[in-house]
DNA sequence: ATCTTTTTTTAGATTTGTCTAAATTTTAAT
DNA sequence: ATTAAAATTTAGACAAATCTAAAAAAAGAT
């Protein structure tokens, strides 16, 4: 099957979304995607009748077996070319995300496969993502959240799960990337921060 | 300006066009883009308000000096694609072609840069056609047509005019390439074979 | 349990790029 | 110079993806 750009988008938001929660919402996928609830039910019946979600009315919706592979297809084409930008091209890994979101959707197995090997067949995006193999499967990778690092141990930035602009350049700020070694010197227990 | 994919495509169609008659005809287009006239006139209308084409009623048209520096710009991008796709990917010549045609909307001027550096400035792509510079200047290669070969004199194949996959099928049964030494051994006059 | 608020869906419109069929203009032929 | 043929444009329709406004359903509050 052939996909048309805006139907991976969706595909890619919903598998994002599942990452937190195992059902996803109308108004959240609106707000991911930038467009209102009214676009995404259209999509979604359209979805549903490529049998790519299961979808119930006014029940949220979930990829199936189907809408899974593809997403995590979409999400090695992403990745790869963020691997490219960053090591082949000289991009700073913050400015990759955007590029790679148009890259993404060139439709080419062949492509891909060769990408793949020219890069040597890389594990992880600049961001620190692991990046799925053909069948979908992809590393697992040990990660804790900064909440969870008990104070004053050493850890080392693996990847960033929040990739706004605004967070990217806090980051950079910070002069914080993937391999910082960080420590955490306390939590602020009033607002969460550290 | 930022164009759509199918602007983009009708730029350089009329471009490609240009390179035999000064002006192009409704037909013809429609031809080259496998679409109708009625679409060709539609578009064409809409790329006259976009001051990138010179257009007449009935009377055929041509690419303004935007749409031309457009129309390099474009070109540019496909072949330095090719390039990377033959160079680095290790695909094959005859097969990148539609590959290429959708990396080329990819719009970025960053990237284009710094795949161009990356590929260390060539100057022709795969197929031996010159790639233009930013500016849209490119290298002219003095250039014979088959048909002007004096008999039994040795050349280079530099480039395939007719890229058609017939023509390519064709060239690869020969194991003709760009590089690949001919000599031409009789003219038939009847049918004009060589 | 009812009422209010929020979320989601439907109905109908819009934009982009395309199409077919009919009308118009140009070109070619006599 | 007419007329026939070919090319081009117009008119009106359609599919994809979106939108706004209104209706319907679900969730939350008292």
């Amino acid at each position: 099957m052939n996909y048309s750009v805006s139907e991976e988008n969706y595909i890619k938001s919903i598998y994002h979304l599942q990452q937190q929660t195992d059902t996803v919402t109308t108004n959240s996928l609106a707000n991911e995607l930038h467009t209102k609830p009214a676009s995404v039910t259209d999509m979604l019946k359209k979805l549903q009748t490529k049998k790519l979600v299961e979808y119930e009315k006014y029940r949220g919706f979930k990829l199936n077996a189907t809408g899974n592979k593809l997403a995590l297809n979409i999400v090695r084409r992403h990745r790869l070319w963020e691997f490219f930008l960053v090591n082949k091209l000289g991009f700073e890994w913050d400015k990759v995300h955007a590029i790679a979101e148009e890259l993404e959707h060139v439709s080419s197995a062949e492509l891909i496969k060769r990408l793949d090997s020219f890069l040597n067949f890389p594990q992880t995006d600049p961001h620190g993502d692991p990046i799925p193999d053909t069948n979908g499967k992809m590393a697992v990778i040990k990660q804790l959240s900064l909440a969870e690092i008990a104070v004053k141990k050493n850890v080392v930035v693996s990847s960033v799960g929040n990739q706004s602009p605004e967070m990217l350049e806090m980051l950079k700020h910070y002069n914080i990337a993937i391999g910082t070694i960080l420590k955490v010197n306390r939590h602020f227990d009033f607002d969460g921060s550290v």
